[in-house]
DNA sequence: TAGATTGTTAATCGATTAACAATC
DNA sequence: TAGATTGTTAATCGATTAACAATC
């Protein structure tokens, strides 16, 4: 264990790490070294262990790291083991498979909520949750104290209603919409640009001149 | 102009210029400094410099940089001005919502074709887009020569799928299924891990002991 | 015990930032 | 022209990899 601040880039390995052990006990395997689960992995064992090591130590000398044990311990540092509430604002199509095909549970997250301004959606439950109208945000969050906000509304909408989750209280937004949210700075955002994320694509099988590198 | 090697870090930044300038040229801006948009974007004005610089010299001294012309060039960069036919794999929830919302035309991509398993939804058409039996595949890949693949199919069927699409001679593929793919090293994978995205978001706004930097 | 593998320190590599001559 | 700002080289910073003593 050494250090204090851990680096972007250390966080977003860990969701990897933890879907990835979870795939090897679910085919049973029991133990694994650094260097093993790095070669399959497609990483380096030296950055296993240096990951790792920024939270503690979780292997033995001569054996490994016990998958299950290794498994919980990250997630307790992501920290699905402490539930929050979670709500989700905008049912539209987006909104929807979310609500129908994501396991928030599975996060650690509790969702019971979501929230639209549509009459045609309000009132409905989709894969158990209710669908509130905005207009009720405040009261509920007043009552329930929501952790986190998935924002799946128009892109109009969204630096608005961004602003006014801050101002309720929530401490993360998941952000779906295309636009660069500008909020206090104790809020984290996470977002999920699909456009950036097809262009990187597109820039990739694009025939370059000169393309190097596979 | 200077290197060959294209850094991840590069290519992901790229989709961001893009994307702001748009807004900036939206709300009727001219011209703009690599100080002002860095200012502006929250990065440095070296960083911005020293990206563009690796495609070629969009500026000028004493003025900056053409917001048109900047952003058309890394359009170009970007291969939107290629069109390239794009299908989409399994019309669920997710696909459904990605077909009705996602405007696939803005990156160069021509989607007139989904594909799925489920009578109920073959030969259906959503946005556009008609619904095609998987079996039909082969056959319109055969024509087609699809560049890109959208995965949104189960996770049960990821992996053979992607195998499949790459015999067939796809290029990239847009993964949303939470597998981990392991296909042929010529063909490009994109992720949208929604889970670990969540996750990352979850240890933020985790509370740690020993918490800084925000 | 001997072999294996960790956690950590040191070395390397790459990416970001700073500085500045060139020039519009 | 004078001021501003680029493109690029050099300096710094941070992240990854290698090495190895500690030890199960």
């Amino acid at each position: 264990m050494k250090k204090q601040y851990i680096s972007d880039a250390v966080i977003r390995r860990l969701p990897r790490y933890y879907r990835y052990l979870d795939e090897l006990h679910s085919r049973g395997v029991v133990r694994i070294s650094s260097s093993t689960l790095g070669r399959r992995m497609g990483v380096t064992a030296s950055q296993i262990r240096q990951d790792l090591s920024c939270f503690g130590e979780f292997g033995q000398q001569g054996y490994g790291y016990n998958i299950i044990e290794l498994r919980a311990e990250i997630g307790r540092i992501l920290g699905v083991n402490e539930p929050r509430r979670l709500i989700v604002l905008g049912a539209g199509h987006l909104g929807h498979a979310l609500l129908q095909n994501f396991d928030f549970a599975q996060g650690g997250f509790l969702l019971d909520t979501a929230f639209d301004v549509s009459p045609a959606l309000i009132g409905r439950s989709v894969n158990g949750v209710t669908i509130h109208a905005l207009g009720d945000l405040d009261a509920y969050c007043a009552v329930n104290h929501p952790a986190v906000a998935v924002l799946t509304v128009p892109r109009a909408a969204a630096q608005e209603l961004a602003e006014r989750l801050v101002a309720l209280g929530v401490r993360g937004l998941w952000n779906f919409t295309n636009v660069e949210l500008s909020v206090d700075e104790t809020v984290f955002v996470e977002n999920v640009h699909f456009a950036d994320s097809l262009l990187t694509l597109s820039y990739r099988i694009s025939k370059k001149a000169g393309v190097e590198r596979t």
